[in-house]
DNA sequence: CGTTTGTGGTCAAAGGTCAG
DNA sequence: TCTGACCTTTGACCACAAAC
């Protein structure tokens, strides 16, 4: 692109002596020899001459014989690897050509001045606008399931039945049948008529929460294939993370300390002395490492779906290893897209930042995790809290024998 | 001069692998795709992939996808407010300086200064912005502060003192007089005569990274304004997890599930039935969660020192909510600066796949911090296994009463 | 006060378009 | 179909100002 010394638009075309439009592909020519030689290489032509090779080529009869033609242009010296890639097409939405003008012999060296010495001066935008991307195919997905379950969770489907039915029946969220049917807002649901939380609540809508995280990890695709001993521990590994989650960010913001549950029962930073220390305590972590940290980010609901697949699909599971690896491939490919989407939605500075926070924050779920199956076990072992078979199946299997191994080893 | 050690890209474009001509958009780039990115924001222009929004990009093919090579661009970490909002015809703007020069201590990286201490930065941070810009420098901080532990570890330093006089007596790392005095290798410590571990191997080595830990923890420059309190807290909750990375990483590599520790002593996958169930299960943990996938992303000795504080800087330590946040901010800056060499290092992405395992190892990170922990407690309660003072003050606390509530809460 | 660096602008020369 | 006048995009190079 460097411009040649030396030419002038009273140059001709090396190939067919026609007025040249400058240098292409190193050699002074015409748009049409130009256009010629870029198709013939680019469609990969060849061409055959029906005379003895040695055609005449210019300007009157340069379409005479493209043999002769292609091999003037290369004797001229016009190079091939001056071609570049393909380009993305551009596609012109209108024929924007000019009103075609006389061709007089003084025009070609003023015009120019007309039609683009004035462009009106082009500002940067002022604000940043929403950028998002289709790239995020994944993403999207994620988002609209998360939508389905939270319609489910605001429903009042409710079922009973056991673990190994939750697992192994067919999935609801991705059922359009039953969700049409199902999937609309119980009036009890709407947020309304706040009370503080009791006992029966938290119940409620840990069975709730419980049965829609066994319908949430049947949406992954790869749920299906797993072994069920390796299903099992996977919901498991995720049976407080997940409610919690779900719980904090749906839950209408009314101060940094209050977590509203749809039925418009609520807890805060509150002392309950009728609940065992540890429980207690699980709440206060659930405000400070869950509740606190969403709300400072400002998770949005696409961030929320990744973040929450993220925090499910947990290699330290108890699981095969074969299980391991094919969750944390999953779990690599959503944090990969999840960061694309935020580097779209609020630039690299900012996205770098929350993307690392919220990420950090799955340390803080992994140590719920971890700590809270010990607490849920001691709630109910020490204080014969009451929890569902369904819910006892979830946290300490079929048998106690299988507790007692899990709580030493 | 501080040597770009790790920094080999620096002279091709983040985006296209073209020869960059410089920083553009606080990013090292070609001209095209400067000037691409230039337009495309002045002109508000939107791209659509006629693809999967994963078009390769790089200086061949940059042209054949417009919305790759802009989405690129931002992964890259091009920075929109960089372009200048001025109403002028000519407006220039602050330039954004990727490196403040002001500092001019540079011994951290040099070749053969390696028992000089690490010179710590000089002024605190006096806001977020500030901790950013000299953030830059704190991956080499970090990472020459390693060495130092390194040197340390393999020396044959090792003092009877208390936790408390570990935690509050004046730091050895950033000691130029004490490192010269002891931070050289031991002649034990060299790697040689393989023999597998016993138990007093394994007391010996934690009693040395238990040490090495303490110093470790002061040679942050938070670290020392911490109520003494949240300091134990700090390394009680990073007394598994942190011996356990220095472990792997600096074990020579004899195999995939093989750790050596410095003066030949080895433990694989076997089981040792001498050991409490709890301990050669977190043997396995320690094997599948850390070893395999450090070995796996190949984390080099910079990638170590980032990861190793993130790791220690954990806000999920029962500590003040001051602390807290002042760890969680910390925490953040050294992410953003990883996730920045990771970049520089090996393109968007190889770097966003690596960055995205070795963060989400910080969960498995924490997961084994809560469990081992718990194991430990067992350990030494049902089997005696006999810690020293020292370790049972760093996991137990002063007094009996203490771990009874711990457990328990 | 000169050098280095990173802005924005320029325009020759690439590639794409579509009536003829 | 192929052609080529016309159109858009690209990027090497330049001037300028701020930082060093």
């Amino acid at each position: 692109m460097v411009p040649k010394a030396g030419f002038s638009r009273e140059d001709l075309c090396l190939v067919c002596q026609d007025t040249a439009t400058g240098y292409h592909y190193g050699v002074p020519s015409c748009n049409g020899c130009k256009t010629f030689f870029r198709r013939t290489i680019m469609k990969r032509q060849k061409y055959i001459c029906q005379n003895e090779n040695n055609c005449p080529v210019d300007k009157s009869i340069r379409c005479a014989c493209r043999f002769c033609r292609f091999e003037k242009c290369l004797q001229v010296g016009m190079n091939k690897n001056a071609l570049q890639q393909s380009r993305e097409p551009i596609g012109y939405t209108k024929r924007t050509r000019r009103v075609p003008r006389k061709v007089s012999f003084d025009s070609s060296l003023s015009e120019e001045d007309s039609s683009v010495g004035t462009p009106e001066r082009i500002t940067p935008p002022e604000s940043p606008e929403e950028v998002y991307s289709l790239s995020d195919n994944y993403l999207k997905v994620l988002s609209s399931r998360e939508k389905c379950a939270n319609d489910l969770r605001l429903s009042e489907y409710l079922p009973k039945r056991s673990l190994k039915e939750a697992l192994c029946s067919k999935p609801l969220l991705s059922d359009p049948n039953f969700m049409n049917k199902h999937g609309y807002p119980s009036l009890r649901h709407t947020f309304s008529e706040l009370r503080f939380i009791q006992q029966s609540d938290y119940h409620y809508w840990h069975e709730r929460d419980w049965f829609l995280l066994t319908e949430y990890a049947k949406s992954f695709e790869i749920f299906q294939y797993f072994p069920y001993e390796d299903k099992v521990q996977l919901v498991r590994h995720a049976g407080i993370t997940i409610p919690v989650l779900v719980q904090c960010f749906n839950s209408p913001n009314m101060g940094p300390d209050t977590v509203v549950f749809p039925d418009g029962a609520y807890f805060d930073r509150t002392h309950e002395p009728s609940r065992p220390a540890g429980l207690n305590k699980k709440k206060y972590q659930m405000l400070d490492l869950v509740l606190k940290p969403m709300r400072d980010i400002q998770v949005d609901h696409v961030e929320f779906a990744a973040f929450k697949a993220i925090t499910f699909l947990n290699p330290d599971a108890e699981i095969s290893l074969e299980s391991k690896r094919i969750i944390t491939d999953e779990r690599v490919a959503i944090t990969k897209q999840l960061y694309s989407y935020m580097v779209r939605k609020d630039g690299i500075e900012i996205a770098l930042e929350r993307f690392s926070r919220l990420i950090l924050m799955s340390s803080s779920m992994s140590k719920m995790a971890c700590e809270s199956k010990e607490a849920v076990w001691i709630a109910d072992f020490f204080m014969n809290i009451g929890f569902s078979n369904f819910a006892k199946e979830l946290f300490f299997g079929e048998n106690e024998d299988e507790n007692e191994m899990k709580m030493w080893s």
